[in-house]
DNA sequence: TGTACATCAGTGAACGCGCGTTCACTGATGTAC
DNA sequence: TGTACATCAGTGAACGCGCGTTCACTGATGTAC
């Protein structure tokens, strides 16, 4: 039985991950408030109606996926790479935090705590790869670099198709060095 | 008849204005999506049947208020008190930026060219009051400088309740100088 | 090995709700004569 | 000055739609004996 169940589990656990994977998808590219229960679910090749053997609401599914597809963004954080028209025209495949930012804002307190140890983990991460630095400025330096990237990329994005939109980017390439 | 004519259409210029006005503080709390027809209408205190006589369409208004917001946003632009754990906490009254870049991005043309124009007047008049610089030294540095206040502040206010929001916006303040 | 039963991931129709938009209307204001 | 008419900003009910959520169900898989 109990291999039954883990069985069961491991089919369940592959089911969960591609609704996680289908939201990502539609969050990267439209925002947490476009990934609703009906296209997640399609994007992932089911039925409305299995959501909720899944998720206790849509909420906590927002607060797993910021959760999981932050954490999962093995972006090579190389800022001149993220700061690129490149990425700027191509959000589908690029980092999820400046299509949901805003959103986060105003999500419950699960979703924000998600957000939070995401850019935590990367920040000490980005702090402990600076060389030079150590300890409390390299911190400092590191969430500023963050808030750098994540705004610029978002600005550009806004600004997309206007002149100043390449402006803004190679401006906040130039600071972040 | 011009005289009528001109009456009329200040009385009707004063209700738009307030619809806009309406508009503008449920965007700075709650984002564009939040600024629905009819609780824009219901806040400057009209019902919903007249929106259409003052806007084609809600996108039609969405670009309007994009525009207005932004351009009236008198901040007296202090970095130390932008990226304040004061302006943090109270949206209702502050820079309508940072809880509408990401929908912006997602919005059509007229809307984003009108965060275009709004930034790019900002950024000179910063490049401008900027001492000791000159020319587009200047203006990259304006840019920058906005990015790193818009992406600080939205971050510090999706990561509120987490230790790690007050020192995004320390970390940026001390980045900014 | 074969049969009756239990489990449970996923289906699909239905619910109440708020959305953007339309439209016939009201009633205050000004014009014509 | 008084009366009939035109204008038009704003009203409020209605529309079709997609939302999050619920629920009775199906059908594949595994268990018990």
């Amino acid at each position: 039985m109990a291999n039954t169940t883990s069985r069961q589990t491991l089919k369940k656990r592959r089911t969960h991950d591609r609704i996680i994977a289908s939201a990502g998808r539609i969050v990267r590219k439209n925002g947490l408030a476009a990934a609703s229960v009906s296209r997640v679910m399609h994007g992932a090749g089911l039925t409305i109606g299995g959501f909720y053997a899944h998720f206790r609401s849509k909420q906590a599914m927002d607060a797993e996926v910021v959760e999981a597809t932050l954490g999962n963004s093995s972006i090579p954080w190389s800022v001149d790479r993220y700061l690129s028209a490149a990425h700027r025209d191509d959000p589908g495949h690029g980092c999820p935090f400046p299509a949901m930012l805003s959103e986060i804002a105003r999500a419950d307190e699960a979703t924000r705590m998600a957000l939070a140890r995401a850019i935590d983990v990367r920040a000490k991460k980005l702090a402990r790869e600076n060389p030079g630095k150590r300890g409390a400025s390299a911190r400092q330096r590191a969430y500023a670099t963050l808030a750098l990237c994540v705004g610029g990329l978002a600005l550009a994005r806004a600004m997309r198709g206007h002149p100043a939109s390449d402006e803004v980017l190679s401006a906040c390439r130039k600071w972040a060095r």
